[in-house]
DNA sequence: CCGGAGTCTGTGATTTCCCTGAGAAACTCA
DNA sequence: TGAGTTTCTCAGGGAAATCACAGACTCCGG
């Protein structure tokens, strides 16, 4: 079941309508806050763990929809993590958080079940879209949530990554189409820039913000050349997408 | 829940019609007693604390539904007291306070929770104004009240910070927008140009008062332009607004 | 009807914010 | 490895917003 917030954003909601649950499992504590907040801030019910065996003891009477694992924990190895995870709840998709350089050919076995993984550092955003993912596909929440988000005549497909105005196929850069997935998610509503770099840009980003202003003027270039914009500056406050019909 | 005090302005109260608890954190004397004071007069119960510790101390037992935290504490670093706020209010939201240059370096993740902030030297109107974005999508005032304000045929949108006039919309300024939703949040009041310069500008503003005279001539221009005026002046009082059906 | 206090608004200087081109660095994929 | 793509920095240009100043206007009492 979806619903609609008062902010206008869609929910994921199990279908008895209560929040869905997720399980945050990493050792850095930095972490744990950071997603349990983004995570949150989603209506979601979260709780975390520092080690494998708390994850397993809380994972035991929580019953979380989803997990989030991270692959290096002090006490045990991932892969005995999952292990045991199974056995209490064999349908629990697993989102894998692994380090940029490890090895790739171990966690592209475990996906090959449904689950899924990002590599450290990540943006929040990505984080989001992929648990969201997870969730759907494990029926965990209702079927009937899909996986476009349609503003105007925009669209944009979660799950092909496919994006076009008015019929057009538009080729987005990843950066790009994360950036155009948060506009979507809050539309007519300001993002500050801030905002926007806190959930698009990995959380250990250290750059300057005007990234942001030069992917809006990429994303312009793509989706309104030539067009009724759809993005919209708002001076000293952030940017919004809208329809183009105001 | 939202209610109408006796002013006629509309307060947002928790579910069970208590009012809203907010937490303020400065080691600066003149700043907590500053918003101590706006926020009291939003009809809010205040506690205020000065470093990390008295933060900490004070939450468990006031547990506020949101807390204004200056960055820069004598005694712990902003993120550290973040961090044991959330283990006591795990979804308590929090408006962060930062000093303008302070801003580049990293304030990554803080508004990814749905947190915000905002940068000394602020405005009354905005911290305000921020705090109830907070409150309102906390969850912990009622959902209903939404982020529309009307005066007569006139709206405006605190969240696409858009205005329109019988339907008809407007392009205003920041500084004009804070202007207008400080006028619309106390409709049918003279208020007196200081009181005006208090709220809606930061401050440390040192400028003539006449720039509050010259931001009404702006905004009369955009939305009394051609119509039945809605701003008024009380010569020797102040200004107001209300409704143009005299 | 006059004068002064209070208010309004045109002009333009200054500042702030935003946009975008150019190119370096990093990454991807064959 | 090397070509193409993507990400990001830097810096200049330009537009918009803010504000000071000053003269015009209005209200009101004498």
């Amino acid at each position: 079941m979806t619903t609609t917030s008062p902010q206008g954003r869609t929910e994921l909601l199990r279908p008895d309508g209560s929040p869905v649950r997720v399980l945050v499992v990493d050792d850095e504590l930095s972490i744990t806050e950071l997603l349990s907040m983004a995570l949150r801030y989603e209506g979601w019910q979260i709780r975390s763990a520092g080690d494998g065996t708390g994850a397993i003891q809380t994972a035991r009477d929580f019953r979380p929809d989803a997990v989030v694992l991270d692959m290096m924990l002090p006490d045990m190895d991932g892969l005995a993590v999952l292990g045991r995870l199974r056995r209490d709840l064999p349908d629990v998709p697993v989102l894998f958080l692994t380090a940029k350089d490890a090895v790739e050919d171990r966690i592209a076995g475990l996906t090959a079940g449904g689950d899924d993984y990002v590599t450290k550092p990540f943006s929040l955003e990505e984080v989001v879209a992929r648990l969201r993912g997870l969730i759907r596909r494990s029926g965990a929440a209702d079927r009937r949530s899909d996986s476009m988000l349609v503003v105007g005549d925009l669209t944009l497909d979660e799950d092909s990554h496919e994006v076009s105005r008015s019929g057009q196929n538009i080729h987005l850069t990843a950066t790009e189409f994360e950036l155009l997935r948060f506009l979507m998610r809050n539309p007519r509503r300001v993002l500050s820039k801030a905002q926007i770099l806190d959930r698009v840009w990995s959380y250990d980003f250290g750059g300057q913000a005007n990234v942001v202003e030069l992917y809006i003027s990429y994303l312009r270039r793509k989706i309104d050349a030539g067009r009724e914009p759809m993005i919209h500056t708002r001076r000293g406050a952030g940017y919004l997408i809208k329809p183009a019909v105001s």
